[in-house]
DNA sequence: AATGAATGAGCCTTCATTCAT
DNA sequence: AATGAATGAAGGCTCATTCAT
């Protein structure tokens, strides 16, 4: 009867412009608190001050802390992915993984401790159920790979997953560094990638 | 005068055998608290009580939550230099590097969860100042890169930040996935390091 | 930018009248607690309870146990100052002196043990510089000090730091024997203090 | 059947010369870190450490905290009977005087922190039960109190722990701004005491 | 006698969450 | 809708004391 009842999605849309702002308020107040002073600091109490918000509207807007993380996981996903999507779009594999590794990038070195933190966070149990239906990073890659012009892989999914893992940690290994020379990140990292592909057509796994 | 005081490092050493074999057990409980349960549940009280120690004995070895983290990365650490020490020996750079993997490999599917999170926490500030006395995976491997027959890197200590994260994360997503086939995780492996190595001789920089 | 964090300090001004009364409610306990079991029995728990108010109300208010004892000083000293500080009106210095002789018995037999307390914990280097701000009693004496019709002293300030000393120990143990004649302490007290003042004179220095 | 047993009493007196010296060096552990540190430091751990002596050993002469804090006043009370009781034998009320007010500011001045956090400790309940019976201070200055060359008091026993109040307050005062002029501060003791003597006679009551 | 490992009650404090206003 | 006072479970840590060796 009742409406199925999540304690990680919002309680109520935020409908009205001032709500909508309100939201995008306590999102970026979480995202400050999070890159500049770490897991530790993140509270909902600290969040909300931040925000110049009350505890309770907090509250009204994220049904708890969780909510709030998935919540800006899901924002900063949308941002990647409004700007990742053309990859699709692109004639040949290469061209599709080289418009991903750039946006990888570009995402990841725009606030590289954000970016980071969340994708610790991202590997929670609970946020990856809550996370997976949202079209990211992964579900482009995917795709990506499936572009004839690409090195065949014997299994699909797991090279998704290496391939995204390993852009992940290249890129924050270099946000780490505090490195800013987008070039050379991505021209690393694309050696890394097309090693990858290639390595699995063997000549590489020799004891 | 008084002797150094750390927070992170024991109070005392365990002289005789019995408080030895208290101290061992709380690093091993710590150890399955953290894997089996996550980070949430990783507190003193519970790490005690399953060493079926008392809190206060606890307290006499390690100062800290944290001394006890740091402690849990020494031993696996610890470990893992004993089995990989060997790759300094090895004539040639691809040798020692494949031993390099093996000797990852081996480690971290041994207890994936756990090497997950301690390689997560090593990132912490406190503790990258704690550890990186310890002979670990970054010396091996930057020593590796020296040898003449590996492709000649633009910046070595970067190359050598890279190669890391790259092996840790690909072995991490492997233990993600339960994978239990350390050949299939090997050669994939194999295939994006040398990639790595051999793109940043150029051949896919191109925009 | 942010405030001056003490933790010496309340933590939120009491804006909401139901909060004002909370504060003095926790206070009004702390007083209730020091005075009937002393210093062993004086943590934030019991206080919080006796209250009748959460520990987390506490800690709202008071970043610790020991802004707790403070606040309970400047309270206390808010209550004396408010009585005695028309001795600075005195006409003449005899007479400054007996106001302040009676405020001082006044408010140390009126809550005895919580006044004997209080003047121990001031003694805590913590202590003196938070309080030492307030008017209080020293800064009275200070000033009767000055008239022209008592005794000069070689040295002011250790005149005054020994008359409070003396002020506060005398009637201390007139609290202490649980006695309730002001009159007769306020009788002794002068005595004391005045011949310490005529002492100073010298006459009674012989070896 | 069982003999009278006290937590405040030492379990076994120490006979042979060794455990003498154990004992003495306890105390005087104690004493170090009491002044040195003050009561939040002073705990029968720390104490055994400094004493160099197992907490165990601790045990086996003082049952308890509180043991080693009573013997710790016992052994200074006791220091002071020694250079006091000469005061006994004095032919006239004054002298007695002077010599208790030399004797006590001798002491008081020679460990002054410790003295002072004695005197504190002197008036919990647990403690004067057990003190009152060794003659100390206070018996001493009763005694001179019955010359009749002094002022006849209203009332003995107020007058003199009015008396040991006063001069225990005006000696910590002093040794509380690391004052260092005995004579001085024996001067302007006398001026309080034969002030105090003096006033109960009269003439400083008007109101 | 001496040792020191072990114990655990109890204190301090934080922070996610609720709810009266 | 918004506020912020209030709650209390939970966790970090200390230290007086015991007891097996």
């Amino acid at each position: 009867m009742t409406p199925p009842v999540s304690p990680l999605r919002p309680r109520k849309r935020p409908l009205q412009p001032r709500s909508l702002e309100t939201v995008s308020c306590i999102l970026e107040a979480a995202a400050q608190i999070l890159e500049a002073q770490g897991f530790d600091a993140f509270n909902t109490n600290a969040v909300a001050e931040r925000a110049g918000v009350s505890i309770g509207s907090l509250y009204q807007y994220f049904p708890g802390k969780d909510a709030l993380v998935i919540a800006l996981m899901r924002r900063e996903k949308e941002r990647f992915r409004e700007d990742a999507c053309a990859a699709l779009q692109a004639p040949t594999g290469r061209e599709a993984m080289l418009h991903l590794i750039r946006s990888a990038v570009r995402q990841q070195l725009d606030r590289p401790e954000l970016a980071r933190l969340l994708d610790i966070e991202e590997l929670r149990p609970e946020a990856q159920a809550e996370t997976q239906g949202v079209t990211g990073f992964r579900a482009l890659m995917r795709a990506a790979l499936d572009h004839a012009d690409l090195p065949q892989q014997p299994d699909k999914e797991i090279a998704t997953d290496d391939l995204c893992a390993l852009v992940r940690t290249l890129v924050d290994a270099a946000g780490y560094r505090l490195e800013s020379d987008r070039m050379g990140v991505e021209s690393r990292l694309s050696g890394a990638i097309f090693g990858y592909l290639e390595g699995a057509s063997a000549k590489h796994q020799q004891r």
